[in-house]
Order: C-alpha cells, then structure tokens, then sequence
DNA sequence: TAGATTGTTAATCGATTAACAATC
DNA sequence: TAGATTGTTAATCGATTAACAATC
C-alpha cells in the first residue's frame, strides 16, 4: 500500500487517487489535527469532538468540520469524530499512511535526544541511520539506531529511498552537512539549526524555530 | 526602554503606543522575517530584498512588502531593506525589544541541548534556570545555567519576572510538571513533549512538532 | 541612464465566523 | 424526548497575487 504511493512518485505519477493538490493552509491543518488525534489515541480517547479538537489545535471549531466535510462524512452528530477512523482517513488524504524512512545527522545532545524519542516514529518516519563526523561515535547505538560514517551516507540515502534529512548539528556545520545531504538525494532538510541554508530549488528546507513561536506567542500574551 | 513593556502589561496597560493589536497572520509572518534577519545580519548582510527574503521564508515577496509598508517606508527602492533597522523596527513593532526570562524544566538530552544552544538568546529570552526532578542534577550547570530543585520554582517564577517556561521532560511528566508551572504563575508553556496537556484558560500551550511540519512538508512533495 | 526593487493598487481567492437545521 | 454535535450555508474579512509607477 504505502510503499505504491513512493513508487508512483518515482515513476512520475502525479494524480494518486483523490484528484486534486490540497491547498497549504487545510494540509497544514489536517497535520496539526492528525498530530492531536494520534496523541489522544495514545490516552485512549474513542471519540473526539471538534470543539475539543479546536482547544488543541487553537484552530475554530468551525473551521474543523468544514475541512473535514470537504472529504466525507466522517462524524457521528451529537457524538463527534471516532479517534481511530479519523487518523486513517486524515492520513489517507495527506497520502501519509506509508513509512518513510529519514537520516539524521548529528549525534550530539540534540541528535541522541531526537534518536531517543518517538516523536518521528509516531508519525510514521524512521530513522535509518545517524551520522556523525566524529568518528569515535560511529558505531555506538541511540535509540536503536547505529551512527555510522559519513562516507556511507550515499549509500543509505540511495539504498533506503532516503527523502528526508534532520539537520542536527552546530550551525557552523550546517551548511557542509546541508550540502551532503543534497548530493546524496535528500530532497526536503529539517533544519534544528539556526543557519539559514542555501540549497537547489528542487530541495526544501524547513527551519525549526522554537524561538520565534515563542515570540509570537509573547506577543498576544503582551497585548 | 524594553522594561517599560513589561512593567506597562503588569500595572494593566494594553496600549503600548502603536495602537491596535497586530492580525495573527501579520505577527507570525513579522517574527519569521525577524528570524531570518537576525540570522542574516550574523552572517555579515547589510541589505536584504523582499525577493531573498521570500526565499527564506517561503512567503510571497509582494506580501512581505505590504506587510512592512504598512508601518512605515522601511526600504529602498532599487537597494532593499537594510538588515540593522528592519530588525529594531520589527522587534519594536511586536513590542520584543526587551529581554524576557524563561525557565526550562529537564535537564536531559533535550533540556541540555536547549540549554547549551544560543537560539532563545539570540531573540531576547534568557533562561534563567533549569529545574529537574533528578536531584544528583541540582547545582551542575548546563551552558552557564544552573539546574536547581523543584522547590525553587515558584520563587524563581515569581522573582525573576518569569511568564515563559520550557518544557524538555518525557511525556509521561508532562501534565505533572505543566502542573508545577502554572502554579508558580507561568502563563505560557513551550511543550517539546508530545503530552497534549491540561491548562487553565490563560495559559497558553505551544506544542512543537516537527514530525508534523515534516508531513506537510513530505505531502507536497509527494504530489 | 539602465537596472533593480520598493510601495501600492486592484482584483481574486481562500479563511473565518455565526447560525442553525439535521440527526445521533 | 432532551442534549449534543455534525454538516452546511451565507456573509465578511484578510491573504494572495500580478502588475506597474515611483525612485534609488
């Protein structure tokens, strides 16, 4: 199932099954939905209803159902959303119920700290392999994980059908790390540095910035 | 100067000078132009166009124009925006000019990380101190921070101005320590957990989830 | 002058919200 | 039945974009 949606990709199909491109702000929020969703599976929530969904996501309850009822019937009136049909439903329209495995580089606090959680594997993302430029770390274990060296990196990314990339490492580095992963294929970086990466138009970047929510949050905190 | 903020919203002042309250979308376009600035600015940029601007920020550069026409000619035409100014201009205009106290609670991997990491510092907040339940922890310091006993909490909260706290602890100690924080009169929590938490409504939660930023960024991608 | 880039307009599109009938 | 919550409409508001004169 999952692994088809990859290998449509790779043959160039473009149209997989549902018809058109979500717009960016409903794939944004049927993420941030699908986050919650999975988190209240976890605690074993049944149903969910879209107002409690709304406290979570701070998105309007409204808003919720309409993004929803734009691909089915998906609630119960009066009961609300059931938990576990939901996450299928949501993850089949992001075209996400498969696996993807993704490489992290960096091995340092951050790393092992990514390594160790399960907030990727939550979401169906592997980690197939930690790099490090430190060569005393290769082989060691985090997480289940093996740091390996930095010249096999090609080799992962071809062989595992590597898309993505975690950026783990000082921003000094960040920009040779960046430039390795786009020679080995990656094609969309998450970047957990502050370095602002120059890349070819065909990759992505996403800049985690921890600080800049924050700020934004202060600011309706301060007003 | 930047005191005076924080001193206006506890005597109850909602009006600091500019006049009405920002749009959501305005203020979260405003902090991630501020944090490409910033960076730009490091890394020894004087000027900046809308266009690289948009680049980095994958937000439309007309857009970016208008947002920052609307308070005042910042630019030049024919040259850009000059780096030292935009960013005094966008930080008085989201009232971040001043220094705002954080403390962190988990002094793992991840509370390390954050710790030893300058991303907090670069946009104004300082971590103040680290807490962690682990009491052979308390008295070592992590990146010039001491980590110190739960029990100082609500002192160092109440004393040191505190409104933001970090949260770097397992999931399963999430609502726990979220507990502690709103206690000591936090009002807004940073949750790097994947816990959907419990709080009280004036407190505000922001959850991070990369692994939901990497979905959305993997959907369009994959069509 | 020539090239670049801002500031601004106008037109379109999508997001947001309140309200409520349908129905569990 | 009574209460709760969805699905949907209609009306408004803000975001987005192309285009281009102004001007550095």
């Amino acid at each position: 199932m999952s692994e088809d949606v990859v290998a449509d990709r790779t043959a160039g199909e473009l149209s997989l099954g549902d018809g058109d491109r979500l717009s960016l702000g409903v794939a944004a929020r049927l993420s941030r939905y699908l986050q919650v969703l999975i988190q209240a599976r976890k605690m074993g929530k049944d149903t969910i209803s879209s107002q409690e969904l709304a406290e979570y996501t701070h998105i309007n309850s409204t808003q919720i159902r309409r993004d929803l009822s734009g691909f089915g019937k998906f609630g119960k009136r009066g009961v609300g959303y059931r938990v576990d049909s939901l996450v299928e439903e949501i993850r089949r329209i992001l075209r996400s119920s498969g696996q993807h495995n993704i490489v992290l580089f960096g091995a340092g606090n951050l790393g092992q700290a990514i390594a160790s959680s399960d907030i990727f594997a939550d979401h169906g993302f592997q980690i197939v392999a930690i790099f490090d430029v430190e060569p005393k770390l290769v082989g060691r274990n985090f997480g289940e994980v093996e740091v390996h060296d930095v010249a096999d990196l090609p080799t992962v990314v071809d062989e595992q059908d590597v898309v993505v990339g975690v950026l783990a490492v000082p921003s000094g580095a960040a920009q040779d790390v960046a430039d390795r992963l786009v020679d080995a294929g990656v094609k969309i970086i998450f970047n957990y540095s502050e370095q602002l990466l120059q890349v070819p138009p065909d990759v992505t970047v996403h800049t985690s910035s921890p600080a800049v929510d924050l700020l934004y949050a202060l600011y309706f905190y301060l007003t």
